[in-house]
DNA sequence: GTAGTTGCTTCGATGGTCAAACTAATCAAA
DNA sequence: TTTGATTAGTTTGACCATCGAAGCAACTAC
């Protein structure tokens, strides 16, 4: 508390150290996260990009749009077809024409997609929602304050963040609704 | 399975709409990092995987072994030499026999690598670290406490994070890194 | 020395990704 | 209504990343 830096901040030693373990801290939740995705997708036999079409469109009731797919995963559109093209090759969804607007496709999971997306054990995620319920209630607040405000901090605000990482099963009811 | 938990913790409306905040801020900063990776990369005139190449050698004093490199980042010796290739091709390193143990190969920084990873500016973490700067030293103490926690939930403790993110050398002004 | 191990590369195959060009449907304005 | 602009989606062609398996060279142990 000794220095409330604002503009022209002077950079002790303890800071930039502090500062670093953060970024470590980041980095290494960063790296479990991706490391866990492989695995994750292929215990289901998916690749990663593939598996997580099929959740994006679980979240959305089993049915998305390729622009939605594409702003959602960053990517561009001619990279969802493709992907579209292998998951829907294998069975795991099909393509269906809007009524409303006939420019636009309904990429619709079948019973299989849906069974497939059910069953990825995603292992790191139940490790994390386990961790987290054993926190006490105060600690489980700092935490959820820390994690957004680090949002914040790195502009993801704006982000349309699909609880993609929120596979149901392990919550009871449907609330969430992100924004 | 909406309440399994560990203990006879009851787990209330509360509770689950924390988590589920929590994991989509999580979900953020994740997307918000890939999202800016990709960027960063191609301002560089590089990929994000040979970007992380010249990163962690960075960190290395400027020279990693092809199989150092292959834990780092979590991919295979082989794919490795394909990203080394590309990078030596462009001048960017080159390959030298270790002296001690002939099996091995220290992938070396050219100086032009050596000023591409320098120069690569990162948004993402430019802006992480101005919004830390500015935090109150608690604020700042309870944020590292948070992050390691989350990176402990998530088991990334065992993992040898590199520290591509650090900011090491950062005095004034921060450079390289992330992902 | 011989046998096993380790570090690295090569090869072949699969996937993800994009920009640009293209089709089809919708919308807006004259 | 016709025309022009916009939007959704696909196709094409070209890279890049990634892996497993096979192969080679060097080290280690006995």
């Amino acid at each position: 508390m000794s220095r409330l830096c604002n503009n022209d901040q002077i950079m002790t030693q303890l800071d930039l150290h502090r500062l670093d373990d953060s970024l470590i801290a980041l980095r290494r939740i960063l790296r479990a996260t991706e490391l866990y995705s492989r695995d994750l997708a292929q215990s289901a036999g998916l690749t990663p990009a593939q598996l997580r079409v099929l959740q994006i469109a679980k979240t959305k009731d089993g049915s998305v749009t390729p622009k939605e797919l594409a702003t959602q995963m960053g990517v561009s559109q001619a990279t969802v077809t493709a992907l579209v093209d292998k998951i829907v090759s294998r069975g795991l969804a099909v393509r269906v024409r809007s009524e409303t607007d006939r420019r636009q496709t309904n990429v619709t999971l079948t019973q299989t997609g849906t069974d497939a997306v059910a069953q990825a054990p995603d292992a790191l995620q139940q490790r994390y929602v386990k961790a987290f319920m054993k926190l006490q209630d105060w600690e489980q607040a700092q935490l959820l304050a820390s994690l957004e405000r680090v949002a914040a901090m790195l502009n993801a605000d704006d982000i349309d963040a699909a609880p993609v990482l929120t596979t149901g099963e392990l919550k009871g009811t449907p609330e969430s609704a992100a924004e």
